[in-house]
RNA sequence: GCCGAUGUAGCUCAGCUGGCUAGAGCAGCUGAUUUGUAAUCAGCAGGUCGUGGGUUCGAGUCCCUCCAUCGGCUCCA
């Protein structure tokens, strides 16, 4: 006999070898129907597994998350074999399950694959998942394994293999189908009642850009038809709140092919929205003891080579500026910090002066690749709410609890509460990817950890993310469509002070080089207009909206009264329009809610006549929620 | 930059396998209507079919180039 633990603590015995799904038997048939993954002291398995030894046990169902991805990750096997038998020349190569669904990455070779060709594939994936086809794990010895990709003539599996372990290789056979695998598995295909298959993608081998280039099958299966129409739905919500629609329908930004790509233009709207959040945060800074300070749109290619920037992203930049007379080369600015850098150089500071907190809305400009823009979220030319703060090293815990306050503030007025903080450290692997000396990586990356713990951040810790020049708290908002994008940043440098040669005279009478802290709680007006948009749908708050109340005359008599009204929420500084068209009041009604001004002040005769004072209406306001 | 897809009026879209002067709704303009809580009616105007080339008697439709956009990948100071 074995002892088994459940979740609740109570332990009970089982013959050994007993099942996972045995054991769920002797809880409830219910539960046995839905097992669809098992965790027996740490592994995952498969619920057919038998058990030999004492354990814990945790049986997952779909609403566990391990329940979904050992759903689509058996979903994930079923694409391979069908895509085989469609296409038996492609070769396999790796297919996980993600956060929504599942991927897999194949190589067609010369053929062709594209969303056209999906539709037959899902047939055939449906009609491979209705034959309840079992899941059954191998193990395999790495010659074997290896013998049979070298045969298949498959170099990505080979690969693969080549970097496991002899004793560790195991495969999953289902139907005449098998691939190498972990394991992880719902019992059998039947399982899967609904699948749909979403995009073709391209994606690098093993992720690298010099590797060749896979087709990669995006999908998502669900256990009942209606779950997968619940969320096709999901998705087609999620699209009306895409920030570039709304961004046209509100008039709020534009781009333009002329202008060039992603270079945005704010319209009236979308320029006096971004002017609110701007005094938001410059009011809120001035409180924290910020000092504005404005540097020009270019700057000399030295300072750059200074800073250690053209170093590492001249080639890939908007290529300097000439100057007709001398030899000097102008750059277009790509970061504020080494004007930043300068402007503290202009005078010597004493350690009683500092911290000094630079702040500037500073428009820079990056030449990011064609295929990487992404409306506002991704541009060309966008203006960062940054700040650079000189601080002593004694200084530095304090100042970037500071900051994480600022963060936070910012983040709770704009109702972010469902960011993920990450700290993103460097990838010791690969020192050639950072300057500065590795005792001041140390310094930084712990004063960050630290920091974040003191503030009680739930925090992710993510290594190879940090900028070249320093370690990074980021913070992490998902857009509609639940792509992740960093707001928020808070990073700490040790460099630009060396290389800029920064200092300040310590009570010591000694010269003393000061840290330096990179900040920006938006991140950038534009990403952070985007996001808002999407988490918003347009009903931003009330004091963000463009316009806040609308008035409507029920006829063109009453328009000397609503001028007056008018009129009277203008000097109190009510954001109003008025809406005198000859048109039926229904019409401006309708007209109004769509577009997302919060209040409706309607005008007829018993206003006019001040019969019964003024008749108002609230649009809906929808409240906004994620469903990622 | 790479893989795949898309590009028709200010906006949203129709235009089948190539065949008369390219259509609709909304928005716009003109006129009628003077309206009470989500679209009043009529008329008018609006397009080098993303760009450049090619095939053809004939191209919005087929082929190629380039540009832009979308979904990913890579990148993100």
């Amino acid at each position: 006999m074995i002892e088994i633990q459940f979740p609740d603590q109570s332990v009970r015995a089982f013959k050994k070898g007993v099942t996972p799904l045995e054991i769920a038997q002797s809880i409830s048939e219910g539960l046995a129907r839905n097992v669809l993954s098992v965790k027996v002291n740490g592994n995952i398995l498969e619920a057919r597994t038998p058990i030999m030894e004492d354990g814990i046990i945790n049986l997952f169902t779909w609403n566990d998350k391990e329940g979904k991805a050992a759903f689509w990750h058996s979903s994930a096997h079923i694409l391979a074999q069908s895509l085989i038998s469609l296409y038996p020349q492609a070769k396999l190569t790796i297919g996980p399950a993600i956060e929504n669904g599942f991927y897999y990455d194949v190589d067609f070779g010369e053929a062709s694959f594209s969303e056209k060709d999906l539709p037959a594939l899902e047939k055939q994936f449906m009609t491979f998942a209705r034959e309840k086809f079992e899941f059954k794990m191998r193990m395999s010895t790495k010659s074997d394994a290896l013998k049979f990709y070298k045969n298949e003539n498959n170099p990505y599996k080979v690969e693969l293999v080549e970097n496991l372990e002899d004793g560790t290789i195991s495969f999953c056979d289902h139907a005449n189908f098998t691939d190498l695998c972990r394991g992880g598995h719902i019992p059998h295909t039947g399982f899967i009642k609904a699948v749909k298959l979403l995009s073709v993608a391209g994606a690098y081998w093993r992720g690298d850009e010099t590797k060749p280039q896979l087709t990669r099958i995006y999908g998502i299966s669900f256990p009942k038809q209606k779950e997968l129409s619940e969320y096709l739905n999901l998705l087609e919500e999620a699209k009306k709140r895409d920030h570039r629609k709304l961004g046209k329908e509100l008039e709020l930004f534009a781009f333009s092919q002329k202008v060039g790509q992603g270079l945005p233009l704010w319209l009236p709207n979308g320029a006096a929205l971004r002017e609110r959040l701007e005094n938001f945060l410059k009011t809120a800074q001035t409180k924290a003891g910020y000092e504005q300070v404005i540097s020009p749109h270019i700057g000399n290619k030295e300072l750059y080579m200074t800073s250690g920037h053209y170093e590492k992203y001249g080639a890939d930049s908007f290529q300097p500026i000439q100057t007709p007379a001398d030899e000097e080369e102008f750059l277009l600015k790509p970061m504020n910090c080494p004007h930043h850098c300068e402007i503290y150089k202009t005078k010597p500071w004493s350690y009683r002066d500092l911290p000094k907190r630079y702040a500037e809305f500073g428009t820079v400009y990056r030449y990011e690749q064609s295929g990487e823009l992404h409306g506002l979220t991704r541009a060309r030319g966008f203006t960062q709410d940054d700040a650079h703060i000189f601080c002593m090293q004694e200084q530095l815990d304090e100042e970037f609890k500071k900051v994480i306050d600022l963060v936070l503030y910012v983040f709770t007025s704009l109702g972010f509460d469902d960011f993920t903080a990450q700290v993103s450290l460097r990838d010791q692997k690969k020192p050639e990817k950072y300057i500065g000396t590795s005792e001041n990586w140390d310094l930084a990356e712990q004063a960050i950890i630290s920091a974040a713990k003191e503030k009680n951040l739930d925090y992710i810790v993510e290594t190879g993310e940090a900028a070249f020049y320093g370690p990074k708290l980021d913070f992490m908002v998902k857009d509609a469509l639940g792509r992740q994008w960093q707001l928020g940043t808070i990073q700490v440098d040790y460099n630009l002070p060396e290389r800029f040669h920064l200092t300040y005279k310590g009570s010591d009478n000694e010269l003393h080089r000061p840290v330096m802290i990179h900040r920006a709680p938006f991140g950038s007006m534009e990403r952070f207009v985007a996001i808002l948009l999407e988490h918003t749908g347009g009903n931003f708050p009330l004091w963000l909206m463009p316009k806040q109340v609308n008035i409507l005359c029920v006829s063109e008599k009453y328009k000397n009264y609503a001028l007056k009204v008018l009129n009277f929420l203008e000097n109190h500084e009510i954001r109003a329009l008025l809406d005198d068209r000859n048109e039926t009041i229904g019409k401006k009604i309708r007209e109004s809610e769509i577009s997302k001004v919060p209040y409706m002040l309607i005008l007829g005769e018993k206003e006019a006549n001040n019969e019964t004072g003024i008749s108002s209406k609230t649009s809906k306001r929808r409240h906004w929620k994620f469903c990622h």
